[in-house]
DNA sequence: CAGCAATCTGGACTTTGTCTAATATTCGGA
DNA sequence: TCCGAATATTAGACAAAGTCCAGATTGCTG
């Protein structure tokens, strides 16, 4: 399985999103690199070599690959939010100073004593974040 | 224990802070509510009489009292920062839809099975967010 | 009162993200 | 193939959160 172009299409395709130009390049950029890139990084990757995309083309894109779950949102960083092509449940290592962001797998933590959700309400999602610093 | 405009002034110097009229009225905001508020509902409470506070100094303010350990920072909706005047260790319930957010008191929560940090690291923080939705 | 440090301020500025109206592309049917 | 509708892209205006700065205020202390 290799993120190449061609096979972002299929990918795109089997989460219900028409592949053009410019969702592939967006895609290709996010799981060809497995990295948590912000809405500026995929901006500045995609348009390298010459521009091609617009900013409100990458916010456009980013936000369906979100609403198809191709992606995942992290909210860890104030300024920024971070787009994920890491979907399987997993939490986070955020260091501070750096902005430095990494997976953590969900495998072996476990979370539990969590009260009792309020009537009506269904859980979306259970974030993790280790905000962690280097020793000064 | 009251939280009273006079107990602030000694709640700030308890934690190394000047306490000005200003400094006042916005630890007053936070601890009489009990609720995390954002800079911009700081903003309001503090202004709803008679305009007294700038921007820049409502900023300026809970950064002082973020560094001074008296208020701790949510970071759970991409578009603001929550601050939040219970600084016990706990975690937070967000409502998605309405952007409501809770405390879950972590007295009965336990997250085990975290990997062993990266060498030359120390936590910061343990953020757990329980993401919740209206069953529509 | 005068001098000095700490604080506060308006407003310009930056960054992230949204919106809109016009243009370009895609695609199925005649 | 050609056409029209639906879909996608775009530049740039706009909005909101937050930062920054240089000048004014405040509150000491001598
Ligand atoms: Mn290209
Ligand atoms: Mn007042
Ligand atoms: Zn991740
Ligand atoms: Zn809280």
């Amino acid at each position: 399985m290799d993120y190449t172009r061609d096979n972002m299409a299929g990918l795109l395709r089997s989460h219900d999103i028409n592949p053009t130009h410019q969702r592939i390049e967006i895609a290709h950029a996010l799981f060809s690199r497995q990295e948590h890139l912000s809405a500026d990084q995929v901006m500045a990757i995609v348009n390298t070599r010459h521009s091609e995309t617009s900013k409100a083309t990458v916010y456009n894109t980013l936000k369906l690959f979100l609403e198809k779950g191709l992606v995942r949102e992290v909210i860890v960083d104030p300024s920024k939010v971070f787009f994920d092509p890491n979907t399987s449940p997993h939490h986070h290592l955020y260091e501070v100073d750096s902005g430095k962001l990494s997976d953590i797998d969900a495998e072996h933590v476990e979370i539990s004593g969590l009260p009792p959700l309020p009537a009506g309400m269904v859980t979306e999602g259970i974030d993790l974040i280790v905000r962690v610093r280097r020793t000064s």
